[in-house]
DNA sequence: CTGAAAGCGCTTACAG
DNA sequence: CTGAAAGCGCTTACAG
């Protein structure tokens, strides 16, 4: 089957290609007689541009690139789901990318993006990222780009984040209303910047409402996962028996908690309060249903996109753009696990 | 800043733009030192070749497609993660798309796959999917087309699945094996090929084992989701009182019965035993465990790219391929939810 | 309103 | 071993 260029339209016709090629885009100075004579022809040979030319001519891809820590996760699989929904909405692909928490993947990854053209990129950073020359590189070739979640401050590109140190700061408060007295924390890593946000965020409702802050309550889980969460439990367990409250990095962490205090019988919440964060639809599935803070996985992906589009659309124009941050609202959602 | 071409490198050296490019290319017919001097020059330069115009040459994209029917879901998420690992490693990108589960969108999306002139296309139908003729477009243009999990039968192309039949008659004979004597199902909708393959492996199961099959005892959940679970279980338990097994189409869904039955008060497994499916991460995290069906979603993810791979290598060389079926291994967990 | 021509940046068959 | 030339399929500034 021969491939349907304009060329052949155009012989068809018995006109120019250029003529066939302004028809088609709906040029002002073709005679809509031409017009539709073309489009039927068009229509009559199933024609589509090939979009190689199209790319190589106008220097757009109409593709995006996207690199995220983790595909397999219920927050950043939200984040993606927001983002290629947006996307298409706009006519635009998305190429995703996993950087599995490296920081020598998602530098790799970010060159193959390059190298590929795609007309922007998002990104969300992996924990281990500090040098972040692959993202002034990006901004340096003029790419748009929208970081999302993980982001670094030090870079002067669009951004898309919740507060959470804020957010942390709330989660925390509502235990402490809700009678907790000695509130341990179950942090993630040390270095990324929301597992530090958070802790802050911890560690000043403590001190704003008089209660001292105890480094010895605070546990690390380096991976935030669910086993991570159970060891933490019983490590708290082993340590502390006046705890009343556990703030976690993460519901996943949360609910790891909670399985070791209902295998010893420790009731949830009227011995031990569990905070959780990031409203993973789990949460309000588990015995106690957790209570958590809402982190808005989708709007933040559609959110991402918008913005880079917006970036985009400017540099097409050749219009100054500059960069902005949004902040996403969080909630605290009481459910079962606290008082 | 300029971009940096062969025309720039060859005019830096004072040699042609052919014999830039071939000795770019390490081909054979370029001495030694024209490759040394041009290769510096390019390092010098950064530069890094045109993917649009070498797309437009070579016409291959080393991008592939790939449609899913939800992003947010474990499975699927474990999908995505082994099919982006494995192109990444073979040099080829992924465009994620989501059909919703609507056949509308998806036959959108598959026109625009194919006008991007992806160089593969992979997919898992979605539910509503009946009608084809997008499928057999695509194999009508040879775009090399691998479908996974769920298929068409009537489309002829590689795929990757599991034995849907199989695996659900070993659920169930594991659940007559632990002494269940009454066994309920609560099956996806009606139409989704693996929707039935379990609902007939279930079926015959109990055939197989003497125990009458009781259509009053099949649950339909629609979307195959906790809520539908847990009002499955419920209903279960106002129609009947004399069930002590359950094998669910989805652990999601046995999350949801296991949560309602612990509610009541009723005791899993020694009221009733419950069998899921799938083997997401969290089924060994709630109480009790749940026994399941491994589905190994990552190694289905990698599987289908290198399928595909082949395929498109095939393609290439212009040798003849023909489509392959390719029956991954599942395995009964025994946990907790089952004796 | 129509079309000839240049050009996007590369690859490759062919000539020397 | 090197290079002139054609061509991938489109877009668009320019001339008429």
């Amino acid at each position: 089957m021969k491939e349907v260029t304009l060329k052949q339209i155009a012989e068809n016709l018995g006109i120019s290609i250029t003529t066939v090629s302004k028809a088609l885009k709906d040029y002002p100075d073709v005679s809509k007689k031409t017009k539709a004579l073309v489009k039927k022809e068009a229509k009559k040979l199933h024609y589509t541009p090939n979009v190689f030319a199209v790319n190589l001519r106008t220097k757009q891809s109409k593709t995006v690139g996207l690199i995220i820590p983790e595909v397999v996760h219920h927050f950043f699989s939200s984040v993606i789901n927001g983002i290629i929904e947006q996307a298409e909405k706009k006519g635009y692909l998305v190429i995703i990318l996993q950087s599995n928490e490296s920081y020598k993947l998602e530098k790799k990854q970010i060159e193959l993006l390059i190298s590929k053209r795609v007309d922007g990129i998002m990104i969300s950073l992996a924990n281990s990222t500090v040098d972040i020359s692959h993202l002034l590189e990006v901004k340096n070739l003029q790419i748009p780009l929208v970081m999302f979640d993980k982001i670094s401050k030090l870079v002067d590109c669009s951004k898309v984040i919740i507060d959470d140190r804020q957010a942390a700061y709330l989660a925390t408060k509502h235990l402490i209303d809700s009678g907790c007295k000695r509130i341990a924390h179950f942090r993630g890593a040390l270095l990324p910047q929301n597992s530090i946000d958070r802790f802050l965020g911890y560690k000043k409702a403590l001190e704003d409402h008089g209660i001292e802050y105890d480094s010895t309550l605070v546990y690390i889980c380096e991976k935030v996962n669910y086993e991570e969460g159970r060891e933490a439990a019983e490590q708290l367990l082993k340590d502390h028996n006046d705890v009343d409250g556990i703030f976690c990095i993460t519901d996943l962490v949360a609910v790891g908690a909670i399985a070791v205090f209902n295998e010893r019988g420790i009731k949830v919440p009227d011995d031990i309060s569990i905070m959780g964060f990031s409203n993973w639809f789990v949460s309000s599935a588990i015995t106690p249903s957790l209570s958590t803070v809402d982190q808005p996985g989708y709007e933040m992906g559609k959110t991402t996109f918008k913005m880079l589009f917006k970036e985009m659309k400017a540099k097409k124009k050749e219009e100054p753009f500059s960069a902005m941050t949004k902040v996403l609202d969080t909630a605290v959602i009481h459910r079962n696990s606290t008082r």
